[in-house]
DNA sequence: ATCTTTTCTTTACAATTGTTAATGGGGCTG
DNA sequence: CAGCCCCATTAACAATTGTAAAGAAAAGAT
């Protein structure tokens, strides 16, 4: 049940037996269905998540119009960071896009650990590093690319992501209306000389 | 000459005298003068910076057009930190927009203080934790506001950047080009003036 | 299997931005 | 002080995206 996630932290610290019962014991597992939300707006959230199974995805409310900020994966830790780390009124969703297995971290735990494994601060140190700098590779791509390159990149990192989760999904993470995205995957298409898929 | 870096971290831990002593030391003053480039592409840097006095930026470079990623202002900590945390090569260049004060640490230095102040850690997590939900904030922008909007913020959270920032800097950090933005100004200037004519 | 809902694509039109080029102002330098 | 470079603005045109609506396809529910 934490082989994942021991794999996952191995990555920025090594932890001795005795540290990973402790860090284990920190978590509890849930089994959650598809389209359920663990974080509303507005909400103050104590939790974060490991996945071990399954898709979540963190989205914005325009105006009644669901405005994808993230999707995470397996092996990710996911979380209404802002919340979370503020303890402030969360001004986004968190959901799950299919049913998932999930290992629950509560704030009140996580502090714990940092007092009895203080490593954990590094571990933690580490985790924030990577987000920031992925978040930064993501916005560099609204700076730099049109949105036909965006959905470039996403199909070339997250192919498998396009037959997991529907496509105005994905439209709005990379900024743009399902009609556009549509339309670059005719031009691609078109461009690529494939085989047309539909009708003949 | 310490003082606004202390009052800056003062909002993250408390450290006592001793600990203040060995922090100061890890860092080396520096005196930069207006557009002096401190990281370059492709260069692995090993230097944080936090700004007594002064403007940054962090720019891409896309087909010899430099596109912005941030402005970094006095109290801040900058640096390319996709090279720094990971000592990789810089994806882009970080240089002064006016003549600059700064406080230097090399990436030896803030491992030893590690070493020696372990609640460092906890420091530069928050830190990095605090640019991540930064980082976060101006993504959402990209994904829910217009180009109007985008610059419309900006001139309520930054308007003395206005000043000291040349127009076509800010467009680029905005995604927009300096036409573009010279056109919402002039928008934005008949709003404010000329009352609605009227509806279709 | 049928009905219902959701999702994806297509079309036509409106609105905005990007591109290129020209103008004029401001500041810096010799 | 003149000359030059950088910068902000404006104009005209091309290209792309957004919007709204409708139909087709797929997925879910009963």
């Amino acid at each position: 049940m934490f082989s994942l996630l021991h794999k996952t932290i191995e990555q920025f610290i090594h932890l001795d037996p005795q540290e990973k019962a402790l860090f284990e014991n920190a978590f509890s597992f849930r089994e959650v269905p598809k389209k359920f939300t663990l974080v509303k707006y507005g909400q103050i959230t104590r939790e974060l998540y490991f996945i071990n199974k399954g898709l979540l995805r963190l989205y914005y409310d325009k105006n009644g119009e669901e405005i994808t900020g993230y999707i995470f994966r397996e092996g990710l830790f996911a979380s209404s960071y802002d919340s979370f780390l503020r303890q402030s009124p969360s001004i986004q969703y968190l959901e799950t896009l299919e049913n998932c297995e999930l290992l629950v971290i509560r704030l009140e735990q996580l502090e714990e650990l940092y007092r009895t494994v203080p490593k954990i601060n590094i571990l933690t140190r580490k985790i924030a590093e990577q987000r920031f700098i992925n978040s930064q590779m993501i916005l560099s791509s609204f700076l730099l690319d049109t949105p036909e390159e965006r959905y470039q990149k996403f199909v070339e990192q997250h192919s498998d992501l396009l037959l997991r989760v529907p496509h105005h999904i994905i439209a709005s993470y990379l900024g743009i209306t399902p009609v556009s995205m549509s339309r670059i995957r005719k031009r691609q298409l078109q461009g690529a000389k494939l085989p047309e898929r539909h009708k003949a």
